[in-house]
DNA sequence: TTGAAAGCGCTAACAC
DNA sequence: GTGTTAGCGCTTTCAA
């Protein structure tokens, strides 16, 4: 069972006749030692296949040359483009990343944190569930100077190092791109009200009304769960609404492309009835017709940024960053008033 | 830097006035331990916030509690699904699982392969690149009784376990469902002739013809890079022959929606000038009118099934398993002729 | 029922 | 320039 097959540095030592401390200076390239020796055990170390022991140096050093990350679910193309990043950057430093999924569930965040704990690794990067309301399992690591960044979704008031998209300055310009086209009754279609995301997101679109004068019309504020069946439906009864809006704001995928579906459904057209536009990572937002106008998270960007925070603190770097990653407007079809 | 925090065994002794074999042992549940011993211990753990330093544990055993994974792009819904599906059996059995991209690049897979073998994991799940033609990465591991498993692209004529799609059989039923609904001019948009995946799925689609008594037309096989410009074209190139086409399979996500477009382009109506259907995992192939008929894997399951075959050949089952995984056709309005 | 000691592979402090 | 030794945290003989 145990793989028990790779040479040690005991096993050089011992071919070349020398003590297992030469072995280990020859191979750091130590300037202690001489150079026909640093050559000799190059040479045996390349003959018998040689690999340094990640695990010995681990004991020793008490960390892992890994970092873990702790997301609620990688199968989005939003959290693995934000691994991806992670990993990109972490390799560069020698480092791996261990990924695990809370799944929303903060009894899972937990049990993650504990995991990552006792793999010993070398740092973390999360991103907390939407149910995570106590951090004192966070707290814990900063206790063991274990450092951890936050990423996409921050926590409030503590003294940690975090990533976040500007999702008020995003919703900001989105709500002033559709006042640009034309648009004055401008509605905005949320998920649940206690998503951070939501409430930020809706608050840049309140401010931009207020920027420009205009009325912030409560009826426009739809909620939904999101699902397709239930944004749908938010969407018609905004349609039927007897001063119909002339433009819908979305604030995920799920809603974007319930809210298309939708409009098409009552024969609207978009975008000259209703105009839209959605926070959506997904490139087939370009593909249907109208193609979909939609604000991106640059999630590469987001996850190589915490990585690049995370490294600096596990080098030694104890103050907090916070950092704001802008988002990128993507004007489509389902936006652009044909005038 | 160096977390040195956690209590270990050595504190609790010295607490307790006992060895630290003790202490070891009871925390074993050890029955040579007395249950007073026993309880003092477990008490002192509880209180000194004990946790089992697996660092040091995998330095005695040679190999650490976790799994190493290397696929070719974790940013795409099937594999992040893949490595959902390994993630979760993984954890059942206390292992984590690290992932590595090779950006389909035969170099950099190597490299995976020696890091996870640095690092001691337990054992390996691959991906193997499309341009990965010699396998001896792979097989230095089997001498180290480094348990691998191959999921989704196999590699030829080897003792390894794999898990992977039934793609002939996929193909054969795609074709068989377009020739039920009338459709007599079928034909296949494909990739890079290169993929094992469009042999076989042509390999597939041409069986069907064969088994129904219709002709294989070479012109109705097209190919193309896969990109959505790209396959927009060869799309177009088989919508303007003089005996167009009736039906189209197209072979993955990128090109199913590229002939969407193309279709669409054209003015021709969908099913009923041509049917569209094609292997695709994503979700919007739903959402969008038509909505478009799919033949998906069942990449979650080819994870777990993956992950399982592992853990049997960590635990000392050595025979090497082959699994299929059967896929899951999707009929919706994109190839239902109306009649 | 418990303790002492060896050893997993490596590095670093301390000789010489 | 090189060797000796201790020690990272744990399990496991071997002794008592």
């Amino acid at each position: 069972m145990a793989a028990k097959n790779s040479s040690s540095l005991k096993d050089i030592a011992a071919k070349l006749g020398i003590s297992i401390a030469t072995v280990s200076r020859a191979l750091q390239d130590n300037p202690a030692i001489s150079k026909a020796t640093r050559e000799r055990v190059a040479q045996a170390a390349r003959e018998m296949n040689y690999s340094k022991n990640f695990i010995a140096d681990s004991l020793r050093s008490g960390q892992l040359p890994v970092i873990g990350v702790i997301v609620p679910h990688a199968v989005t193309l939003f959290y693995s483009s934000v691994l991806d990043g992670i990993e990109q950057v972490a390799a560069q430093d020698g480092y791996a990343v261990i990924n695990m999924n809370s799944h929303e569930s903060y009894e899972e965040e937990r049990c993650n944190v504990r995991s990552l704990q006792n793999l010993h690794v070398a740092g973390i990067i999360a991103s907390v569930t939407q149910e995570t309301e106590d951090f004192s399992h966070f707290d814990a690591l900063a206790k063991e100077h274990l450092p951890v960044v936050f990423v996409a979704r921050d926590i409030p008031t503590r003294n940690y190092s975090s990533v976040t998209a500007d999702s008020v300055e995003a919703a900001h310009r989105a709500t002033r791109h559709l006042i640009e086209q034309g648009c004055r009754r401008i509605a905005i279609l949320c998920g649940p009200n206690r998503l951070k995301m939501v409430t930020e997101r809706k608050h840049g679109y309140i401010e931009a009304l207020h920027d420009n004068r205009l009325l912030v019309r409560p009826e426009y504020v739809a909620y939904s769960d999101i699902n397709t069946q239930a944004a749908m439906q938010a969407t018609e009864r905004l349609l039927s609404m007897p001063e119909r809006p002339d433009a819908i704001i979305a604030l995920n995928d799920t809603l974007l492309f319930a809210a298309m579906k939708a409009i098409k459904n009552k024969g609207l057209d978009m975008p000259d009835d209703v105009a839209l536009i959605g926070f959506s990572d997904v490139e087939y937002a370009e593909y249907v017709s109208p193609s979909l106008s939609t604000i991106e998270d640059q999630s590469r960007l987001m996850g190589e940024t915490a990585c690049r925070i995370l490294l600096n603190h596990i080098n030694g770097s104890p103050a907090p960053v916070k950092k704001i990653i802008p988002t990128i407007q993507r004007v489509r079809e389902s936006s652009c008033k044909k005038r």
